[in-house]
This record gives structure tokens, C-alpha cells and sequence, in this order.
RNA sequence: GCGCCUGUAGCUCAACUGGAUAGAGCAGUGGACUACGAAUCCAAAGGCUGGGGGUUCGAAUCCCUCCAGGCGCGCCA
């Protein structure tokens, strides 16, 4: 992680001339905008400025002598208005950094910063009364990205969806199940008023026929009616292995489906209630339990048990997070969508409440994904069968335009999703032109192969067994100025996939992804690995092990995004 | 009404959290296949960062105020 490196160094110099162990919070070492300026630059002098009480060009001055006494990666430094200290990394150092990726190989990036830090995350958790619809999709691949990672970082991760199968939603499901399960059987019940729309009903339905058949048929009175109890959870059971599936098909998998009923099953709810009213958090008021929300963070006070004796959802909320907190992770991090954000002072006063520290919580609130068709824009609803359907989605684009499109935003970002646009133009997807790069260099393989030269000594690289253990990198030779652009580019890869971890932000690898293979298909047009001249085939080494080095980041930065590095297109 | 979020090229989005000349893709324009895949590359064009005010060396970014849009404000889940 060079730029982490160099940031860390430069910070430690700067505590020791200032004489404060904290540093300077706002330090920044980045890459420039304008490529001329230099590999890298920092904000050291100007933000060192007003604590000094000195000019940004003075001190640029004395940090400049410092610098390149001190770090011997560096090549040269100068100074810009009005203070930048820009500076140029030395080939040999670029030419060392790239071993790491023979070393690593398909670990390259990794990090260990979160050794020994557990986290678990939440997300999509999406009611099992209907199928998922194409904003679902955001949620699942921010959250299956961003578990890669934060394990890439060395986090223990652990994926979990949270089901609601309990409660009044789920009851009305099943009440509209049920008779339209009773139907098939020739008997007639009014269709329950404002219930779910008919056609994902009937689409349970008929699974759960094909199932169990007239299992959940009794005899009572002479009459037939419907077992309840065991109909409403085979029927959610239904809903929840469609919602597993089409996540499974965009390469979203859980280690946990948790049950909302398994709360009431299992935990002791009488017993924490009777803890929380002891603890005076919980009162009774107009013939409910209230939660004292109001003193931590909420705006006023919650229900947790209902007039009628039932709990709320609330109350689920907040034996749920109990439990979580009782299986150990140190974090705990949901995704929500920008439709239930009036739940997070709610989720945060629960936390308070148990006494666990802010930063224990981490909410991600990601704007919601807008439906647009030809400029028009479609209102969300459950119904099936319409063009928002995100199983429909990932089957007609596929698995990896939907991921890659999914990756492109930060989560902050209120995505426009042009449905006809998606389904007819798929060769439009960003993610065809990263693949694209990955297949090129397969080709380029291949045709090594192909050519009979496998006996040859590539610098290292074995054709026969694909694989370049043996790679130097410190012989090779940049001829030109894109060779060490691209060299350069893969070194900054660890403090992308670090970043990333650290902001939310897997969006940052797909970036990155988009630049790689942009520089590299530059490179391919105007540079050859192959040459054939006059029947004479030979291969430029350094040019081939640079771009073995390229296919292995791209496949690792695809990985992150389970987006597949295909060998052909 | 109150609260949260958003407004950047014709369209979809960036800008590393206050930094240098605001950048990419798509669409449109002009060019490049007789050697590794043209799903590619190159070039030009496109902007009062919604409007106005303020804070400072420096603002798309922070504060105030309008304007426009999205979402949330149940003893539903």
C-alpha cells in the first residue's frame, strides 16, 4: 500500500515537527490530477500552514529536502503553487512493488487491517411477501461486494438476511394464499380486501401445490378448510427460497437466513422485557408498552407491545439485535435503502439502550434506484411479470452486467435504471470492456501456445503449467512511457481495495477496474507482444510479463465484485 | 408542516471528503484493421457545478437563503 505508506511517513514527520501526537488530520497523498505534476503528490506544507503560522512554499521547501533524504522510493521532487510537493517514484522501486503480485497472486491487494475483526452484515432483507424487484439488486451486490472486501482486509465476515415471517404482513399473505390454495380444490372465499396482487400470490401457490399438494387441507364440519399455522409457514417458506434463488443467480449467497419468528421461538422475550422494564427503558401508557427511544436518539418514544398483547416490529428490532450483539461481532453493519431511514435513530436508541458504542453500529443509507423506460418513470410495486423484476433482469443481461452496472456508484448516488435501455443495449455495459481486456490477454496466451515457442524461457513464465513463479520483475525494462504507466497503475491497486474497505465504497474497485483496462487496451494498440516477422515469431518478455501481471490484478479486482474474468467473449 | 437525501456536459455518473486547468462513459462529429480479437484505439466538440449571498490562501464540496425533485414521518412490517 504505497500511498498508505508514504501518508503514514510523512504523518509520523510531521507529529515530530509540530510536537502533537495526533498529526494533521487532513493530510492527503494522492495522485494529481495532471499526470505531469508527478506520480504522486501531498497537501503536507498547505495544510501545515495555518498550525505553523508560515508560508506553504517555505515549508514545502523544508519538506522537500526532508523527503528525499528520508525515502529512497522516491526520484524527484518539486514544488507547485501554491504548495503542492509533487514527486516521481523511481522505476526501480515501481519494478520491486510488482513482485508483490507474483508473490500474492490471486491474494494481491489483500490487507490485513482488519485482523481479528469480526463484522457482520445485513442486507436486502427484503419482506417475503413479494419477489425482488430490480432496486433489491443494488442491495444485494453493494452487500456481497462489499463482504469480499472487508474479508480481502482481513475481517471475519458474516453475511446474514433477516426474514420477516412474522406478524400481521405475513399472516395477510398467507390469508390471501390460502384461498387461492382453497380454489384449486373448488371452494370459493372472498379474496382478502387490500391483499397482495393475485399473480405472485398464485405463482407461490402453484409451487407450493406442486409440493405438498392437499396436504394442508383438513376436515372440519363436514367442510374443508385450510391448516393455518403450518400453511403460513410453508407458503413464507416458499416466498423465501424464490428470494434465495434469485439472489444466488447474481452470485448472492448468505451464511444466514435468520427467521423473524425464531426471535419469539427461541429468546425469552418475557425475560428481556422484564430486564428493560427494570432498567426503567420500558413504561406502560394508554394500554401499550412504550420504549424510552426519546432519551437516546429517537425524536419520540416507540410501542413495543401492542394494546391488543402483540409485539411490534419494533420489538423484533430490538430482540434482534440482542442476539447479535450476545453472538460477538464487533460490528455490525446494515444497508437500508433511503425508503426506511426514519428506522435508523430507532435502530441507533436500541443500541444506545444495550450500551454499545456508536461506532459499533454502522448504518449504510443507499439511495434508491429509479425505474426509468424510454425517459418515463415507472412507479415501484410488487407486481410480477413486469419489467422490474430483477430475476427477469439478471436473465436477460446476465449475471455480470448486473453486478458490474450495480458496482459503478457509490451508494450515496440516486441511480437512474433504464430498463429498455439495460435489456436491449447490453453491449453498452462498462463491464464487456473490462472483460474484453481480460479476454485479450487470454488470447495472447493462447496464441503463445499455439505458436510452439512453450519450450522457451519467457523471463520466468511457463506456458506449459501457466504459471510465472519464476518472474523477476526487477529485470524488466519499461521502453516507453505507457509500460510504466500501466506498472504503476497495478501498485496503486493494495490502497484501492484498502480504501475502498474503509469508505463503503466498492465502486472504487470498479473504477479502477475501468482505468486498468483502459490503459492496458492503449497499450495493445500500440504495442506488440507478439511479433511475426517473416514466418520469425518472437515474443517481447517484458512486455508479456507485464501484461501476465495485469490479468492477474484484473482477476483479482473482478473477484471482489464476483464479476467473472472470462477467457473468451 | 417537520426530518433525511439529491441537483455537475444532451443522457448516466466521477471529482480521493476543502486543493492545481471540474473528469469519464454513452449519444453525436471526424479518423485508424494486409501481424497479438475493431466488444478496441485516436482526435475535436460539449460546463455560470439549480439561483443568490457568506466563510478563506482556495468552494462543486462547508454555512445561510430561495428554487426543483426523491424519500420518510402507524399500537403496519
Amino acid at each position: 500500500m504505497i500511498i498508505n505508506i508514504l501518508r503514514q511517513r510523512i504523518q509520523n514527520y510531521i507529529k515530530e515537527l509540530i510536537k502533537d501526537e495526533h498529526g494533521i488530520s487532513n493530510l492527503a497523498v494522492e495522485e494529481p490530477k495532471n499526470e505531469e505534476f508527478g506520480d504522486l503528490s501531498t497537501n503536507a506544507s498547505m495544510v501545515l500552514a495555518p498550525v505553523l503560522k508560515e508560508n506553504p512554499l517555505e515549508i514545502a521547501e523544508k519538506l522537500k529536502s526532508e523527503l528525499i533524504s528520508k525515502f529512497d522510493e522516491v526520484e524527484d521532487i518539486s514544488i507547485a503553487e501554491p504548495g503542492f510537493i509533487n514527486f516521481n517514484l523511481k522505476d526501480d522501486f515501481i519494478k520491486k512493488a510488482l513482485q508483490e503480485i507474483v508473490r500474492e497472486k490471486e491474494k494481491y491487494g489483500f490487507n490485513n487491517s482488519g485482523k481479528g475483526i469480526s463484522i457482520q452484515l445485513e442486507y436486502v432483507s427484503s419482506n417475503p411477501t413479494g419477489n425482488l424487484h430490480i432496486g433489491h439488486g443494488r442491495w444485494g451486490a453493494l452487500g456481497d461486494s462489499l463482504s469480499n472486501i472487508y474479508k480481502a482486509c482481513g475481517y471475519d465476515v458474516f453475511r446474514e438476511y433477516y426474514v420477516n415471517d412474522y406478524g400481521t404482513q405475513a399472516e395477510k399473505f398467507s390469508e390471501c394464499a390460502q384461498c387461492i390454495y382453497l380454489r384449486h380444490f373448488g371452494i370459493n372465499t372472498p379474496y382478502p380486501e387490500s391483499g397482495y396482487p393475485e399473480d405472485v400470490v398464485s405463482d407461490a401457490v402453484e409451487r407450493l401445490l406442486e409440493k405438498y399438494n392437499d396436504r394442508f387441507i383438513i376436515e372440519k364440519n363436514g367442510g374443508k378448510k385450510v391448516d393455518g399455522g403450518s400453511f403460513r409457514k410453508e407458503v413464507i417458506e416458499i416466498m423465501v427460497s424464490q428470494i434465495r434463488e434469485t439472489l444466488a443467480l447474481m452470485g448472492v449467497e448468505y451464511d444466514r437466513w435468520f427467521y423473524e419468528s425464531s426471535l419469539y421461538e427461541n429468546s425469552n422475550f418475557e425475560k428481556v422485557i422484564e430486564d428493560l422494564k427494570e432498567r426503567n427503558l420500558i413504561y406502560s401508557k394508554d394500554g401499550a408498552l412504550w420504549f424510552r427511544t426519546s432519551m437516546f436518539a429517537d425524536d419520540e418514544d416507540r410501542v413495543v407491545i401492542r394494546k391488543d398483547g402483540n409485539p411490534t416490529y419494533f420489538a423484533s428490532d430490538i430482540l434482534y439485535l440482542i442476539d447479535k450483539v450476545k453472538r460477538g461481532y464487533d460490528i455490525l453493519l446494515y444497508i437500508l435503502g433511503a425508503d426506511h431511514h426514519g428506522y435508523v435513530d430507532r435502530l441507533r436508541a436500541i443500541g444506545r439502550a444495550l450500551g454499545l458504542a456508536d461506532d459499533k453500529i454502522v448504518i449504510i443509507i443507499g439511495q434508491l434506484v429509479k425505474i426509468v423506460d424510454r425517459g418515463e418513470t415507472l412507479k415501484m410495486s410488487r407486481r410480477k411479470g413486469n419489467l422490474y423484476n430483477l430475476r427477469d433482469l439478471i436473465e436477460e443481461v446476465g449475471k455480470d452486467a448486473v453486478r458490474y452496472f450495480f458496482s459503478m456508484n457509490s451508494f450515496d448516488t440516486p441511480m437512474d435504471f433504464d430498463v429498455s435501455l439495460a435489456k436491449q443495449k447490453s453491449n453498452q455495459n462498462p463491464v464487456y470492456y473490462v472483460q474484453y481486456a481480460h479476454a485479450r490477454i487470454e488470447s495472447i496466451i493462447e496464441k503463445i501456445k499455439e505458436s510452439g515457442l512453450e519450450n522457451r524461457d519467457l523471463n520466468g513464465f511457463s506456458v506449459e503449467n501457466f504459471s510465472f513463479e519464476k518472474i523477476d520483475t526487477s529485470e524488466m525494462v519499461f521502453k516507453n512511457k505507457c509500460e510504466r504507466k500501466l506498472a504503476k497503475t497495478m501498485i496503486l491497486y493494495p490502497d484501492v481495495v484498502y480504501s475502498a474497505c474503509r469508505s463503503n465504497a466498492p465502486y472504487l474497485v470498479t473504477q479502477y477496474l475501468y482505468r486498468l483496462a483502459s490503459e492496458f487496451h492503449y497499450f495493445y494498440n500500440n504495442f506488440r507482444i507478439i511479433n511475426d516477422i517473416d514466418g520469425r515469431v518472437t515474443i517481447d518478455t517484458d512486455r508479456f510479463v507485464l501484461i501476465m501481471l495485469v490479468r492477474q490484478v484484473l482477476q483479482n479486482a473482478l473477484k471482489l465484485l464476483n464479476v467473472s474474468a472470462p477467457r473468451k467473449m
